[in-house]
DNA sequence: AGAGTTGATGTGCTTTTATACATCAAGACT
DNA sequence: AGTCTTGATGTATAAAAGCACATCAACTCT
């Protein structure tokens, strides 16, 4: 329940320092304030979708939602693409992998 | 702003039809009211990250957040993918494509 | 007709996000 | 030493999600 947020905030912290950016930054790019930037980080928020949009998308990521059954694939892509990459042409930064928000198992049918 | 939250909405409702599922089946599976997926799905409410990682998981999906680089390459993926497929064997539904998130640009700094 | 299911609505209430703003300790840098 | 940036914290308030629950019109099916 409160694990998938833990998820979220690393990968849009990973993200965001991947590109070099601040809190404060982040917070200019994305309308959301850097005390609040900190606190998702913390996974002390859970946050709500238009929020996660704005941040990805002040951090270049798109938000998909795929099936099971071509999660491997996607991934796989995902490795692959991030191989050797620069998330970012402007700063030099060496972008982390980052992206994927694996859900856990439910054992229900 | 409210755009995304309409995309989300389509996209889980489509979800749900391809499984066979009728609201309150998912909102059993998932845990959110039935009440709540009917505002869900008419894109009335922001949903938060919680709240979606309980109906994508009941619905099979997969959250994941992709560099924007990558997103062309696991687009295609997820088109050939879902080529002839069934979403749920036990329904022998037609799976709608459904799952990706555009982000669109907002025009400020 | 009667029963059942479906999605949509509404109300009242609690919980939480989200905001603005200020502040702080740690580190870097001149 | 002084300055600046960094991320982390805290407080107070507003806005919205989320829940339980009840209800309703439309549709199907026997």
């Amino acid at each position: 329940m409160a694990y998938e947020n833990e998820i979220i905030s690393s990968l849009l912290k990973e993200a965001r320092k991947a590109k070099g950016l601040s809190q404060r930054e982040l917070a200019m790019r994305s309308g959301v304030p850097q005390s609040h930037i900190s606190k998702i980080e913390a996974s002390f928020v859970d946050l709500r979708v238009s929020s996660l949009f704005a941040l990805a998308s002040a951090l270049d990521l798109e938000l998909v939602l795929v099936p099971r059954k071509a999660s491997p694939a996607v991934h796989s892509i995902l490795r692959s693409t991030m191989a050797g990459n620069s998330v970012n042409e402007l700063t030099e930064q060496e972008s982390k992998p980052a992206y994927h928000l694996e859900d856990e198992e439910d054992g229900d049918v």
